[in-house]
DNA sequence: ATAGTTTTTCGTAAATTTACGAAAAGTTTC
DNA sequence: GAAACTTTTCGTAAATTTACGAAAAACTAT
């Protein structure tokens, strides 16, 4: 039962789901709503709003940087975390795209 | 581990995480996209495109249906997966909405 | 420099995800 | 209604995610 000749997902498909899985937990959302909103982009001002362990905090900084939508220290020595407008806008187009597929055939409701 | 106080996050925020997870997997992007270019939506259709177990698509398109992007059977006994039209549109309004968050201050390139 | 504060890393545990093949269940065709 | 085919469920294993607290590292201020 295996098609032979695909072996891997297209780049654009993996690109898609990479940021996808970066927002696939609330406090991520949350995490980069609060952040898109601050001045200062410090770590304990994004820490502060969520009933998590810093640590936690900290881990779930560390999956947007993977995923390239953050990215800390604008003006070292200065901790800084911002959003990557340049990935931010990347994944704007791609999510765009993805939405505006054509469905040749749907369930107009349930 | 899932947050102990499900009320931690906004509802909101809570949607576009569930779909973006529900996103968060190259092959359900493919998926989705192949499913959305098909008549018959039928699942040796989509499961005959991709590198996996047929276990392992029924697993995905699982997943995509608990996310209420894609559900079964317009005509039964017809077996047939569709998108859910509904949903994905909600999907584009969530997604639009958060991609377009005003962002206070940003890292114009890396 | 030293003390105090902030942030990350480490160690760990539970839950979830991803994958497969085999078995079961459901459909279609003869 | 059997046989053939399609699809889901089950059992399982490995990898990943999520969470926490404690310890370490990195900063800031004195």
């Amino acid at each position: 039962m295996e098609s032979s000749n695909k072996n891997t997902y297209p780049p654009e498909d993996v690109k898609i789901a990479r940021f996808a899985k970066a927002l696939g937990h609330p406090a991520r959302i949350s995490i980069i709503k609060h952040l898109a909103s601050l001045e200062t982009c410090r770590f304990t001002e994004i820490s502060n709003e969520f009933p998590l362990a810093n640590s936690t905090v900290s881990q779930h900084l560390t999956e947007l940087k993977k995923a390239g939508l953050i990215q800390g220290s604008i003006e070292p020595p200065r901790l800084q975390y911002c959003i990557n407008y340049e990935n931010w806008k990347l994944l704007r187009k791609h999510f765009r795209e993805f939405a505006h597929i054509k469905i040749v055939k749907y369930e107009k409701s349930q």
